[in-house]
DNA sequence: GAAAAATGTGAACATTGTACACATTGAATA
DNA sequence: TATTCAATGTGTACAATGTTCACATTTTTC
């Protein structure tokens, strides 16, 4: 955007946060390094320090941001299907893998207990808002619908579909797999679950 | 065992494997480092690179390690569960989850893409017998038994026990409770399952 | 316009992974 | 048995990293 050049940056911390993604997004998570974020954003690396206590309270920003967007996704995903009057349980599901499968580098960090504040109250806020969303997601295809505990069906729900997300990104499972087939495996076991389900 | 403290070492590149395996255990999968381990062993640091290519191929080793580990747990659970004619497919399902929860450390490191070399020929061994040996614990329960493929229902089997242990293990769910409750948890998780499948 | 709060800098430091020349040892061979 | 050679461990060195701290610069506040 504006390119001031001038001695106080104006947004630093957004900007940390975007070298993040950047950086994560082409070299992948273990590639962030502070001084790397500070380069990109052209600023020395001590400045970070004025907006995070430590890396791993960037990172933490960085998982907390890529909470929100998943959820984003997903709650887009439910609507068009409310749109098309298709099942928005099927919607949800898909639109999890297929963040895990487009954006790795953000489904992992998302995750990371070891390398962020899990604490951290924006974190918890944001995983709280994912876990409504996805559970509103359900909820018609789900009855047992108390918002605040997950029954096992809805826990059932959420674990396959993380746990193959998981499976794709960090797994051996579909590693020779275009997204397209991959994509393809995840609407049939979604299927089976709804089997299970309904 | 034996304490010659002579130049030669004798076992270094296993016992290198027992120090991550302690550090992590204690103190996380972060806080393995090269020299930790070196000096646990007595040993210098540098002397760690005649066994292992660099620390990745160490953690290679330490996760290859731990999907054996995992797969004998699936096992010994199958084999009971089969003594006493009760449901294998339960059984192996909470061996799964209970590895993770009890050895989180290990359970991280075995699919931790980034840090590891996920092409090692010992790594694809361990994690395709891995695959075998947990859809084998399935095979009287679900039908269809390709054992080179993952059939649907196989899929879904895998990922809701892989998707409960890392929510459990790294994720949201669970964090307030003691190991008691989540396998009771993962209890009920399984049973919504197998209604499913059956 | 002066004082104070916020924000960025540069030079440090300890820790880490790793390379490399060298030391020591045990095994093979003469 | 003596000698050679491959295997294995050491010590020193270096670059990269996270972090600290005194200082510089800017913005805000009164």
């Amino acid at each position: 955007m504006k390119k001031k050049r001038s001695y106080h940056h104006g947004n630093l911390a957004e900007s940390l946060l975007n070298a993040v993604e950047e950086i994560a997004t082409q070299f992948g998570l273990e590639a962030v390094t502070l001084r790397a974020c500070a380069k990109l954003v052209g600023v020395s690396p001590s400045s970070a320090f004025r907006h995070y206590a430590d890396k791993r309270a960037l990172l933490t920003a960085f998982a907390t941001k890529a909470l929100i967007q998943l959820t984003e996704s997903m709650t887009t995903a439910r609507d068009k299907a409310e749109a098309k009057s298709t099942n928005a349980f099927h919607a949800v599901g898909l639109a999890y893998i297929e963040f895990a499968i487009d954006r790795p580098a953000f489904f992992r960090a998302m995750w990371r207990e070891e390398t962020i504040y899990s604490n951290d109250e924006n974190y918890r806020t944001a995983a709280n808002a994912l876990s409504r969303n996805l559970t509103a997601g359900f909820a018609d295809t789900i009855r047992d619908h108390d918002p605040d505990s997950l029954s096992s069906q809805e826990l059932l729900a959420w674990s396959s579909v993380h746990g193959l997300a998981n499976l794709f990104v960090d797994g051996p499972v579909g590693t020779e797999d275009s997204k397209k087939e991959k994509m393809q495996k995840a609407q049939e076991m979604l299927e089976a679950l709804a089997d299970s389900i309904t």
